[in-house]
DNA sequence: ACGCGGCGTGTTACCGTTATCACAGATTTG
DNA sequence: CAAATCTGTGATAACGGTAACACGCCGCGT
């Protein structure tokens, strides 16, 4: 065995920055680099300036794959969706991926489209064991099986655009009754009165919310609203098209549609100029979400901006830090993120024919 | 077995199959079992077959992290996109989130919206030094000054549905042409003649293509092309809108309209609608791509398949070989990947009217 | 004075996998 | 027939971080 240290295998790559070599910039140890990135404990706000400098100048960037070994968090974390509009998944998905690659979690996909129940309840229990913790979007953080599903196995949940606030769930959000609320009032302030609603599936809080926002206008507004003018949707294009049909085909029809959601608005418009009519000069069209098909239709679609790609991030920050904590032995803590809701004005909109 | 582990920090966590019990459960070294893993080097046959085993029975999947830490691959790579369609994002998306989790790479977005070909240059200037490989969904692999910054940077490429191959860049894309064709064969067999096809986008060689495969099975079943009858689109809904309009103007319209992409096909559904005609009854139309956006419009649209998540997957794979064998030293290697399209029928087509 | 409990920081020991080199036995070569 | 080469496998040291614990130092209660 002859001196063997000597060699010193090259087995170095690239130009990567790694911790040791700023703490050395900063002279500490690695150990209190890693504090400092994970803005975790007691560090010495002196200290932390120091390392947060090095940091600066050597622009470093914490590697996510021996951040992830290293810290065994078992930072995967599960985005389950069923059949949502490609419009609204693909936002949903930078979001969600922007916010994973910021956070080093490991992000799995998950579709749990036409299941049943009972198969519900197994697939949840299944990835209950397999990720450390679990995002939401609607329907299914609606749904009570896989919640306490879920909430059985310990897993934290976020839920995505949730709409109510749950006592026992955390949550990222938009204020839909006040966003729906002040679409409404836009479209009467605009000098329309008979302004038709078409809900969203019932089997969602923020489709009541949605049409709370606009009972509650116009009753303010001193409106009344006709009951035919109020009609089911499934936020389906599909779905919207016939009721859009319904609402044509009435001897007094509206002068503005307020659809739940921009699938349904297109699906409006597309009705309207199968009648005859013009979008906006016969007919208000009014979506909601602000998703692509927004600006994909012709006119343009006036909608309440719902910031899905960064809801999307938040919500896995937040599900991180739930999931440190709960490992840390904390009771589980739900939050409840509101955030803020844009009313973008396009080109669906125009005053009603004849006042 | 008494000392030694009695100490033994409990820092273990979850249930996960490491390498080495597979290889106390195979009787060999970690090592031995890694090899197997990577159908790497040599390995007797025999010892193979007793890995294999017994990561079948314990069922071992290899950890990702660890292994992208240790293989030191840098195994980061962007996805650049431009304003592409929602649909076709969406499941671009959810393609290339798959492949990555499965081969334990690092995705990182970048969306390069209305940049002037000198920001170009830059971004894939900055981008060459922070991830090992890219992948360029059109119109982006067709972007001569993005290429060359890539490729002069050293870092590897794939290009998703570029079209046609090109000699110095990998690709993972469909056959457009035959698939058109056998779309434009479809509407022939079904009694069309006067077909209309709306182009696509002419920055982009699938466009090309797709107007060639219509060419192509409209000269050989002997039908002449009226050249009122071929309009230029750009992928976008509106510019299908435009062209479908300027179709249906003419004296004599076509009996089906072949848009390059679904976005536009379902513009010229609304189109039809508008004026009036009835699809598939009046006027058959057919779109490509297989997006959302097909069965999202009513009557849900015949189309071609292109199988995106999974060219978002192979492409992945691709890639990560490809920086793999660049880091051997190896020549660069480039390879075309064709996958399968398949022609769906649905409800946008019927034989026209009075043949 | 003495011990006790925090606080801020460094030390050590891993996380699960692979690169590199060592090495025994089989095979070829001079 | 010994030396050189090849083959298959194991031992060891990383990869870049973080958890758990150790260790001074300080203020405080008794």
């Amino acid at each position: 065995m002859p001196a063997k240290n000597a060699v010193r295998t090259e087995r170095r790559k690239g130009v990567a920055v790694t911790i040791h070599e700023v703490a050395r910039h900063a002279g500490v140890s690695p150990m209190t680099v890693s504090r400092v990135m994970n803005s975790n404990s007691n560090v010495r706000e002196e200290t932390r300036e120091l390392v947060m400098r090095a940091v600066r100048e050597l622009n470093y960037t914490p590697n996510a794959a021996a951040r992830s070994l290293a810290a065994a968090q078992g930072t995967r974390i599960a985005l389950i969706y069923t059949n949502p509009s490609a419009a609204y998944l693909s936002e949903l998905l930078v979001g969600a991926l922007a916010g994973a690659a910021r956070t080093a979690a490991q992000l799995v996909l998950d579709t749990w489209d036409h299941m049943s129940h009972a198969a519900e309840r197994v697939a949840a229990r299944k990835i209950a064991q397999s990720v450390a913790g679990v995002i939401l979007p609607p329907p299914l953080c609606e749904s009570k099986v896989v919640l306490s599903e879920l909430s059985a196995a310990g897993i934290p949940v976020v839920a995505i655009a949730s709409g109510r606030f749950q006592a026992d769930l955390s949550s990222v959000r938009i204020d839909d009754f006040r966003a729906s609320q002040e679409m409404t009032e836009h479209l009467i302030s605009m000098g329309h009165a008979r302004i038709a609603f078409i809900r969203g599936h019932p089997n969602q809080t923020a489709s009541t919310l949605r049409y709370d926002g606009y009972h509650a206008a116009m009753t303010a507004a001193g409106l009344a609203i006709d009951p035919a003018l109020v009609q089911q949707g499934y936020f389906t294009y599909r779905s919207g098209l016939e009721a859009t049909e319904k609402l044509l085909t009435r001897k007094s029809p509206p002068t503005a549609i307020f659809a739940s959601n921009d699938d349904m608005a297109a699906a409006a418009v597309s009705v309207a100029h199968r009648r005859g009519l013009d979008v906006p000069r016969d007919l208000s069209v009014v979506g909601f979400d602000d998703t692509p098909t927004a600006t994909t239709v012709w006119p343009e679609l006036t909608t309440v901006r719902q910031p899905i790609a960064a809801m999307a991030g938040s919500a896995i920050e937040l599900l991180l830090r739930s999931i440190r904590l709960r490992k840390d032995g904390e009771a589980r803590v739900v939050s409840d993120h509101v955030m803020a809701h844009v009313l973008i004005k396009r080109d669906s909109v125009a005053a009603p024919r004849k006042a």
